[in-house]
RNA sequence: GGAGGGAUGGCCGAGUGGACGAAGGCAACGGUCUUGAAAACCGUAGUGGGCUUUGCCCACCGGGGGUUCGAAUCCCUCUCCCUCCGCCA
């Protein structure tokens, strides 16, 4: 959420931001109608109510019954315009909020501006991709070869984008998840084992309400709703609390599954493990001050760029622009690791800077030291990573001409020592 | 699931219709005293919003709604916490 504030000082600030996303800027106006028409609506409210304060104090005190009479009545009066004028303005900041809940971050100044994935920028690549001396298969033939990916029964079980993991597939999955909350943690951050369902309030707080409420899964008969990632607990986490500034920074990680319904991707990445609706992935989240944001940032991806790294992975580091930039963020790098079966690169990591946009919703503050007034905080999110497509790299750049596929070192301690899946 | 009891400022805690944004205590901050500190004493202090911004006004006592000229206080409702009973991995 922006501060209303900045449309009212700034309002071409934010028309060039969303010009720059691909947005319509029409929504600008709206919200400014929305503020000048709110404003009216409470001044005169206010100055009602200030007259009905200092009457009913005269009533309280007055020992003249006629007066006393008088004065109710016409504080009747007033009541009743008081009620009418309420129910305007509370009409009226309802349009007021949603609107300003629909708005997207501000991209920060270095973001490339460009129209959509398209015109992201590769900053670097890291590693080499490998080359066979026979034709690498993907991932999707390698699983059910190996015995460790069944399509045919979580299809059975559950419908399309289901999947089952067998034996070392079910292993190796959660050897990863164990050993990266391990890595996270020789970081510096603390592990987190959250709820994987939400109440409705936390989803606005994390951005993703009201807008892309079409991607989440809820419960029909209470306010649950499916967490999309750990992002969404993370930000909750600290909901309407106000830090000592020696709080922060806060360094968070969690595992869980995340469930999304990919309406939005109907009939894409139908092969493989490429895109579910259930995946796991292991998060990072931290909690800073405004003037450490920037500089956390970088830290959080080299955090992340070490899960690739020790798992011996070519990746490359690219920086979105500001079309593909996601709704709360002002500044993202994506990781992307090589699949030479799939032949592609695929997203495994996405790491934001979100500014205050998050904090705001979520009313989350620190008090600065020297005191003064609480500031909202700044939140940062990273991948460290998305499960599935870890999984599909190392089958895939890990394979041998025979079908088997050699287990990266790391791991290994994690899986009894396991070095070899074998068909 | 049933019965009962709760939720007040950073913390504890008083307050059952009118000078209550809220006593008192603790903690915090500033000052006096002191070589320094402690103690003692004096003082300052909440959050958000609006405006014609040395200030004035509005709202906020778990959330929402209602009664009333006027609500922390009365009513309805929801959430959460505690105690007991039942059920349960």
């Amino acid at each position: 959420m922006l501060d209303i504030r900045l449309f009212r000082e700034n309002p071409d600030l934010v028309r060039d931001a969303l010009r720059k996303r691909q947005v319509s800027p029409t929504m600008v106006d709206e919200i400014l109608a929305l503020d000048r028409q709110r404003r009216d609506l409470l001044r005169e409210s206010e100055a009602l109510k200030a007259e009905r304060n200092r009457v009913s104090k005269e009533i309280g005190r007055s020992k003249d019954a006629a007066d006393r009479e008088a004065k109710i009545a016409a504080m009747r009066q007033v009541r009743e315009r008081i009620a009418a004028l309420d129910q305007a303005l509370r009409e009226t900041e309802a349009r007021l909020h949603d609107a300003l809940a629909r708005v997207p971050n501000i991209p920060a100044a270095q973001v490339p501006e460009g129209r959509d994935e398209h015109d992201n920028v590769v900053l670097r690549q890291e590693g080499d991709q490998p080359q066979f001396d026979f034709t690498p298969l993907p991932h999707w033939e390698l699983g059910p070869r190996l015995g460790i990916i069944d399509f045919e029964r979580g299809v059975k079980l559950s419908g399309t984008r289901f999947y089952i993991l067998k034996g070392a597939g079910a292993r190796l999955e959660r050897a990863l998840i164990a050993w990266m909350l391990d890595l996270h943690r020789e970081q510096g951050y603390t592990e987190i084992y959250p709820p994987f369902m939400v109440k409705e309030a936390v989803l606005f707080a994390s951005g993703q309400l009201p807008k892309f409420r079409d991607n989440l899964y809820h419960d029909a008969e209470e306010d649950f709703w499916w967490v999309p990632t750990a992002e969404v607990p993370l930000t909750g986490m600290h909901m309407n609390e106000t830090f000592a500034e020696s709080d922060l920074p806060r360094y968070y990680t969690a595992y869980t599954p995340c469930f999304r319904r990919e309406k939005m991707s109907a009939g894409r990445d139908v092969r493989g493990i490429k895109r579910g609706h259930q995946f796991d992935k292991v998060e990072m989240y931290i909690y800073t001050l405004p003037e450490a944001s920037d500089q956390v940032l970088e830290k959080m991806l080299a955090d992340a760029e070490q899960v690739l790294r020790d798992l011996g992975l070519t990746y490359r580091v690219v920086q979105l622009c500001t079309g593909d930039l996601g709704f709360a963020a002002r500044l993202t790098y994506d990781l992307e690791v090589w699949a030479p079966g799939s032949n592609e690169w695929l997203e495994v990591s996405s790491v934001s800077n979100v500014g205050d946009f998050q904090a705001r919703r979520a009313n989350i503050r620190y008090r600065p030291e020297g005191g003064g007034k609480p500031r909202f905080v700044h939140t940062l999110n990273g991948s460290g990573l998305a499960l599935p497509r870890t999984v599909i790299a190392i089958l895939e750049n890990y394979q041998q001409p025979d079908g088997s596929v050699v287990i990266p070192e790391v791991l290994r301690p994690y899986l009894g020592g396991l070095a070899m899946l074998r068909p």
